[in-house]
DNA sequence: CCGCATCCAACAGGATACTG
DNA sequence: CAGTATCCTGTTGGATGCGG
């Protein structure tokens, strides 16, 4: 047996996995738009910005099927239908806002290898 | 000024893009790899084992020019190409294992969540 | 050994039109 | 209002062959 704190291959698959799930186009600025609580679809479509009825539609489906988020169904007329965050989908922001606040903070250095990188390249 | 701790839609955005960063297919797997050192080209393609030889040089031509990678060549015959965690690549790694950490002890209720859903669906 | 170039299949995601 | 259905595009990524 490995020692605990190393984590290998078989492990890893799933490490890679959650964040290609969390990596696509919409996922996070969704989630991150749920944290104030629970919104309605077009409340969710307008203060994300950008995003298309379809992948909402979409990235709000995997989000349910990962159980992240709820969804609620209010039978009146015109329909109602709110999404909000479990306590999944909350503990799961925990980690993703780790690496949000280290992405803030390093985002420049970054951008200065990209930049570095690309000059070398064009000589 | 809003409360420093609230970040709102502006970050959001580079959050976001740091995460469709690190979540393509194999940028992950062969951070991970390099955790452990220096490693060759094709011992990289060994370990990390699936990748086609065309992704791995993409993959590790982004995180070079993303300064998460140096590659150094030494000029033998045949050539031996080196590549290595820089600095920044290595505290990329503090908060994406802490991601996977989560991943790790949560996957078995999105496992479930899912076959929920599924199981709901094909009723 | 390392990597580039090319071709190709699969998929993500946007635009638009229609429905209860 | 909250979707579904269809079409169409760009991108991702695998397979293969060549080159230094």
């Amino acid at each position: 047996m490995k020692p605990t704190h190393l984590h290998l291959t078989e492990d890893c698959r799933a490490v890679s996995a959650v964040l290609q799930r969390v990596g696509d186009k919409w996922t996070i600025l969704v989630v991150q738009r749920l944290g104030g609580g629970p919104k309605r679809f077009n409340e969710l479509r307008n203060e994300v910005g950008g995003i298309s009825q379809k992948m909402l539609t979409t990235t709000l489906r995997s989000l349910e099927r990962d159980g992240f988020v709820t969804r609620t169904v209010f039978p009146t007329i015109p329909p109602r239908v709110d999404y909000e965050l479990t306590d999944l989908g909350r503990e799961l922001q925990v980690p993703v806002n780790a690496l949000g606040e280290w992405a803030r903070a390093n985002i420049g250095r970054i951008n200065a290898a990209r930049e570095k990188f690309d000059r070398s390249i064009a000589a």
